[in-house]
DNA sequence: CGCGATATTTGCAAAACCGAACATTTGCGA
DNA sequence: TCGCAAATGTTCGGTTTTGCAAATATCGCG
């Protein structure tokens, strides 16, 4: 969507001051407040903007709407999984939490941790984690993704080469009726390969919507998962190749 | 949820000041006692501040005080010197910005760039030029530094050592009689050494309170230096090394 | 431990603010 | 010039925020 005259303004003004206040813009710009909302509520869409009470500011950090949305779907099931995932966690260890909302969820229940060691190339987890004084963070190197504060790339894959943890925690955009598990972008899937092939255990969080859709790159099977943590009961053909394949599978209820 | 104009304010103080009284922001910003309560209580809620009877303190371990008041020192000057620096950086072409308040100053005035890479190790000078579309932005590997969001060690100098870029803009604790650039900490040092080798151009932003000033590791010394942006004149022993080493010195007016 | 002073919470009403629906104006191309 | 679509103005019901006051909790101190 293009931006009006006057929203580009309004977009330049809320940089430099860091905030706008309806009421100023809609004497500024000679308009009624209700145009003034409108085109706030246009920004705030847009990603541009976060909308408060009285007017709007800058929105801080790295994400934009696309990914705010996603973030908000499933968020209860999300939730239970991550809950579920952080358990199995123990203090005292090392681990890699790479890509995706429901990793950033877990890295939200991971806050209570003591001395654990998180190595990550999602700069939301980075965020969340520094929260806690008994987590050591080390962010990986990689070109920065605008849309979801990813750090992928030949230099991110590179990076997780150099270490050696207890426990990985990645999610998938999609996983199939064969046990494999997909994502859209190529380079973000040689990432999660890096990362499965230095971890000794491997848990994937991924909630029901994942299941049975597609995506163009393969990451790897079921097989080389430890543990599965969903929210709905895997079909029972999927369960029983989970079954011999030695892969644990977790099923949670939702928050 | 998104912070009131308000309470991202009380955060911006509580942030500078270490901790805010009640009834003080409350003549602040004239308001009942009851509503900055209230104010307190959601951003205790949300994790920012922790709540004490009478006012609130910032949570230990997210956030440093001593960094957010480093940043206030000298804002003008820095916002100057910054300018004049992001003046001599063209569009199209490829730099590292590393620690410090004013490097991140220069990410700022590089907003309106165009088609430029950005590599750096400062977390907050990623978050500055996400707002950018015309900027790639890498952001090197390494442990990170909650105090400050920046990201060091061996990993990071091994990082920088990847790349080859046109400039690289770097800050320094003190800067004393003899042209040594020093800093407080090794490996701080060591991760820039590795950003002066791997830039053609070297551009030093350094306000005049770093002077004559001492710290315990010697980072470089000003002949390797390209060009320096300062905001008082050098004393002239000083001044003549430069001319004598070829390193220019760009004194600029306070905004 | 108890007491006064100060701080906090709670319930409620007023005011400010918001979004949706509809009317009106403006700009533009046929 | 006419008609359409986009932008803007107007009105109105619902929500959020704020202020007030009373009840409750906490702190400092003897």
């Amino acid at each position: 969507m293009a931006l009006s005259f006057r929203q580009t303004e309004i977009l330049e003004l809320a940089r430099a001051e860091g905030r706008v206040v309806v009421d100023d813009l809609a004497q500024r710009f000679d308009v009624t407040l209700q145009t003034i909302r409108r085109d706030l509520s246009d920004l705030a869409d847009a990603g541009h903007l976060d909308r408060v009470h009285g007017g709007a500011v800058v929105r801080t950090g790295v994400a934009n709407i696309g990914y705010e949305a996603r973030r908000r779907m499933n968020e209860g099931a999300k939730t239970a999984i991550a809950r579920a995932c952080a358990a199995m966690i123990p203090d005292n260890c090392s681990l890699i939490l790479n890509l995706g909302t429901t990793t950033e969820a877990v890295a939200r229940e991971l806050l209570t941790h003591r001395n654990i060691t998180v190595i990550t190339n999602n700069m939301n987890v980075a965020n969340i984690l520094v929260a806690n004084p008994g987590c050591e963070i080390v962010v990986a190197g990689g070109a920065l993704r605008r849309t979801d504060g990813g750090l992928v790339g030949e230099l991110t894959t590179q990076f997780f080469e150099q270490f050696k943890v207890d426990y990985a925690v990645i999610g998938a955009s999609a996983l199939d009726r064969d046990g494999d598990l997909l994502d859209f972008d190529l380079a973000e899937v040689r990432v999660s390969k890096a990362i499965i092939s230095q971890s000794r255990k491997v848990h994937l969080v991924c909630d029901h919507s994942k299941l049975d859709r597609s995506a163009p790159a393969r990451l790897a099977s079921l097989s080389e998962i430890t543990t599965l943590f969903t929210d709905h009961p895997l079909p029972a053909d999927l369960a029983g190749k989970c079954d011999a394949w030695g892969t644990a599978v977790q099923v949670v209820a939702p928050a």
